[in-house]
DNA sequence: TATGAATGAGTATTCATTCAT
DNA sequence: TATGAATGAATACTCATTCAT
């Protein structure tokens, strides 16, 4: 009995956290990661500032959840795809393209993420154990890529790269696509990245 | 004589500007562009607040200026870089390398022009006209690459293309290796983004 | 139980703006209503300067707010003056000497009033909304005088004009009264005043 | 021919303090006394901010000057009206007419002048020598009405009254007038001054 | 006379956070 | 859990004035 209550308790909180993430999330997407103000989360949530602190210790924090969240919602997505691939060379490329797709369809995630990489080696002020964790999820992510690699047959080594290189291709693509800044001629982002998925598969095959 | 005076004079003006630059992008360096204050930037030149408004006439005109000497700067050493090479094919290699060396020896400067790509279609509240230049001096730091690319028999579309694929590793692989975040994997990113030179020349040969 | 927190909270509430807001009539009152500045409201109600916000969304907020309260309590004056008078002769009279008085009594909010009226057409930077609701507040409180002259049988015209006369004189008085510049002329304001409305009064019937 | 020298340079002197007073009166005009930057000044003047303490003291001495300059100007127009009169009634209905004539043709000059009755019993922060000056003045430039009253065989006391009456009447109508706050349902501001100055002579007729 | 450069004090407003209730 | 109230530090920017040149 107690424990029923216990857990609705609990259930409730769990959506009320959810329901902040969210108010969260749109207002870091309106305003940006440093001008979106706690004030700006709270009133698109439906509470006072002060409520926030109830169900999260810290701006910062709240914007360590969401990029937590936004990191491991990007892992399921790319082991999503490459499940469904029976070969390696598939799971590489779906593994790649799922990456990349990610980010595509969910631009504000992307800025998100970058918010990791900002200001030299300072990330932002989360705590190391945080920063270190938000670095496996999305090492995790990419994982699958390496993992792919070597089934083709690349040594640790090899794997590694292909990964390092998918992933910075991608990155630097989606920040153009992201930005609208440089007029890429009418090809696609999705197109080139697929193109360059191709060049690192004939690589890996013919290494 | 007056001359002389009005020379030394402008000479001064024009090295104290220089002197508020360096401090303003120590600051931006340190603190990020936004968290970055007029206040900070003061204090380092060693200036009050209201001083720095003798010399440049709002935060925003600090920023757009080391932007810009910054995308000038990148813009002649790819050039220089490019005029030493004879055949088409160096002087593509040229430019790719160029660009990427640029940035990986002045970090700061990356960060710099990461803000333009920042906050989705959001830089900063720069007027327009000064975003246009800004643009205009990062399309014409690539160019070479374009011209270049032509030049080994590209058309035009193809040649845009590689400029764009060039651009987007570099800058994906500047960001690993700024953040850190590349050594984990234990790969030096400039044999990576020489890699992905040599294939984007083997494609444009082929091609 | 609840409604009677509720309540007692909201009287604390009301109580502490109208304790705010004496501190700007103060401050306004010492140093006129464009160097008034927040921090010396705030410090003279006992504030921090960010704590005004809770209770007011701007300085603008604040003096509109004063010369509201300041214009309604005018004619709630005026109008209690009118309503012991038996004859629309003595209506007359007691709407215009009410009006007088009430400035002749109260200097400070005179100076708010004529707030209204500095600056070429530029009031301050009130909304017009808020321009508007403080204009219906003056004339509503000048309403009576009209009223009164019609009563006496004049047209609406000539109501209006005695109405507009009235105001001049009496505000002409104060002016003088206020800056202690009347006291060179060893005359008593309310004395002319009260000589003026005689004057009116004879002209009415006159007409 | 050392005199003359020195000659030359007090006029060169004199024209660019008018010159600059000319600047001030635009820019109190434009932006209100108290919103007026001396360096609004100095630009429309077409000198630096520091180039005016050469000429004047203080930005409030510019201000004083100014207003100086306009009572004297108020006292010779109406002077120069009153001249014209033969009978001494001819003479008080120049003089009434007169004070109002050249405030209503003039508004700025207005605002100018009601800063003398701004804040209590501060002017504005002119010292006790300026403040005596610019009262004597605006006496002076009403003591033709109290002259011509007395001509027409009024008291000495009641010459004063009639003239603080004609103040007081012009000055509120002139409130009225420039900033259009109250609809004068037809009658023109004008009119009105000449019907109470009409009034006042019957007044001294009848006394 | 005039300027360019600099200052110190000031402006209204915003922010993340705290705390009594 | 949630709020209203409050704070202290911060923000970019403006101002009248000074002073070496």
């Amino acid at each position: 009995m107690d424990d029923r209550k216990v857990a609705r308790q609990r259930r409730l909180a769990e959506s009320k956290r959810q329901h902040i993430l969210d108010a969260a999330r749109e207002a870091f997407a309106e305003d940006g990661l440093e001008k979106a103000s706690l004030r700006a989360i709270a009133t698109k949530a439906g509470y006072t500032p002060a409520a926030l602190y109830f169900h999260f210790p810290s701006k910062e924090a709240i914007y360590a959840e969401l990029l937590r969240s936004s990191l491991l919602s990007l892992g399921e997505s790319v082991a999503a795809e490459v499940t469904g691939a029976e070969t390696a060379e598939a799971r590489f490329r779906a593994a790649g393209m799922g990456f990349f797709r990610y980010y595509a369809k969910n631009p504000s995630e992307l800025d998100l993420g970058f918010y990791l990489f900002r200001g030299g080696m300072k990330p932002a002020g989360l705590d190391r154990e945080t920063d270190k964790e938000l670095n496996a999820a999305l090492e995790a992510a990419l994982r699958p890529l390496a993992k792919a690699a070597r089934d083709m047959g690349a040594g640790a080594e090899e794997a590694e790269l292909s990964m390092v290189n998918i992933f910075a291709h991608a990155t630097g693509l989606l920040l153009l696509l992201h930005t609208g800044r440089i007029r890429m001629f009418g090809a696609s982002a999705e197109a080139l990245m697929q193109q360059y998925v191709d060049q690192q598969v004939e690589v890996l095959r013919g290494g």
